[in-house]
Formats: structure tokens, sequence, C-alpha cells
DNA sequence: TCACATACTACGGTTGACGTTATATGGTGC
DNA sequence: GCACCATATAACGTCAACCGTAGTATGTGA
């Protein structure tokens, strides 16, 4: 699973959003770093959708807009929690590592 | 950067590796759950290279069998430094809003 | 009326990982 | 001597996923 696609779960952990709204979700989560764009965006939704990971929860037409809201599946929020896990062990396995570097120094002291 | 790439580099940050090192050395930091094969980590090895993320730390001639080690660069260490924290912050927010989650259980208590 | 924000759709391109196969050598078993 | 396995790298082709761009449509503000 990649970060737009990790952080597009994660913006729909907490409660159902719009397409829109994912987009605008997800870049406050990530900083500012990661901003979607729709190709982006409505691809990976319907791919969640077809993997069963969100669901639509509801459509809303306003003023001739559609507004669809997807909703996190139970299978999605497994996922997304033992992604969130495997993450978790990448870094702190990765700065373990980075730990053990010969002249190692993370921009402090001797440098 | 996806997982496998991030996992050869942290392979390399400790020590410098040759490639059958490199994939040995991914499986057990990833406890078995990444499988590097040989088409993805020649191929990984090779754009790092070019991307000046890592570089040539020496090849030996063994037995008429050539094995070239790789070694982290500066540039790489930082990347892989970058990209570990910014693993940790979507870990961390994921999370956060699983925790957030209407009807949330985490398989304990009321299920 | 023109620009902008909202909201979704559609299309094409590129990257990067994946699986498989091929190459080469040395050791082991028969 | 030959098959098989482990080590070690190379070279294919394929596919998933992301990315950019453009297009459609409506309401609001200058």
């Amino acid at each position: 699973m990649q970060e737009p696609t990790f952080l597009i779960l994660t913006a729909l952990a907490a409660q159902p959003l719009h397409g829109y709204g994912v987009i605008q979700s997800v870049t406050t989560l990530s900083a500012g770093d990661v901003n979607l764009r729709p190709g982006t965006l409505y691809g990976a939704l319907d791919r969640l959708a077809e993997q069963g990971m969100i669901e639509v929860d509801r459509e809303e037409a306003i003023e001739g807009r559609l507004r669809r809201y997807y909703r996190l599946s139970e299978p999605g929020a497994k996922a997304l929690q033992d992604q969130a896990t495997r993450l978790r062990r990448n870094a702190a396995a990765a700065e373990l590592q980075l730990g053990k570097r010969p002249g190692f120094t993370l921009g402090v002291a001797g440098a």
C-alpha cells in the first residue's frame, strides 16, 4: 500500500467523507506534504471500493452536484491498523540501522 | 518511496552488503514479511545508484563470481531518515484517526 | 462576465515492483 | 560424470498505482 492510499483510508477512518473532503483531509493529515490530484483520488477510491476496503456511505445531490460519501469498512480498518503497525516497525528498523552507521552524525555535534 | 526500496536502504545503513546479502538482510529486518526477488532487488539497486542514494563500495571476484558491495551514501542516509520520520508520522495519524472511529473496538472488550 | 471554489469524470504517461528465466560457478549426492 | 542445489547477478516483460491534465457542471464574488 502506498502513501496516498494509506492517507485516504486514514482520512476516512474518523468519519465518512466525499471525494473533495478526502483531498482536504489528506492535505491536513500530511501537514501539506501530500496534495492529492483527482486522478489519484478517484482511481484509489474505485480500487479501494472494489477491494472492499471502503464502502459508499450515501449520495447527496446538492444543486446538481453529486456528493458521494465513502466510509471505511471493517476490513479496511483492519488493513489500515496493520499497515500502521508495519510502518512503525519499518521506521524503527531504519532508525536502529542508521544508528549503527559508521561515521553516524545525524547533523549534530562533530559535524 | 516504496517498502522494498526503503528496506534496501535500511539494510545498507549499518554496513556495505552485496546483492544477495541485501536480500537476506531485508528478510530479517521485515521479520520474514518481505522476500525480495532478484528482479526487484537489482532493479532497485540500479535505480538507487543512479539517484545517488547508494554507491558501489567495492567489487570482489570470488571464484569467478562477482560480488558487488553497495554502501549507503550521505544523501541516501538523509533520505532514509526523512522517510522514517514520515512513516512514523503517518502511522501516528492513522492510529489517532482510528481511535476517533465510531464503534471503535480494536478487538477488545465490548466486541 | 470572468475568475474561483466545489465536485466528479476521463485519458494518457511514467515509475517502480513483480515474476520468470537465463547465466555462471562450486559443492554435494548418486 | 551428471543432476541438483546454493550463491550471485542480469535481462526480460507485465501490471498496479500514482501523476498530470483537461473537461464538465454549478454557485459565489468582483
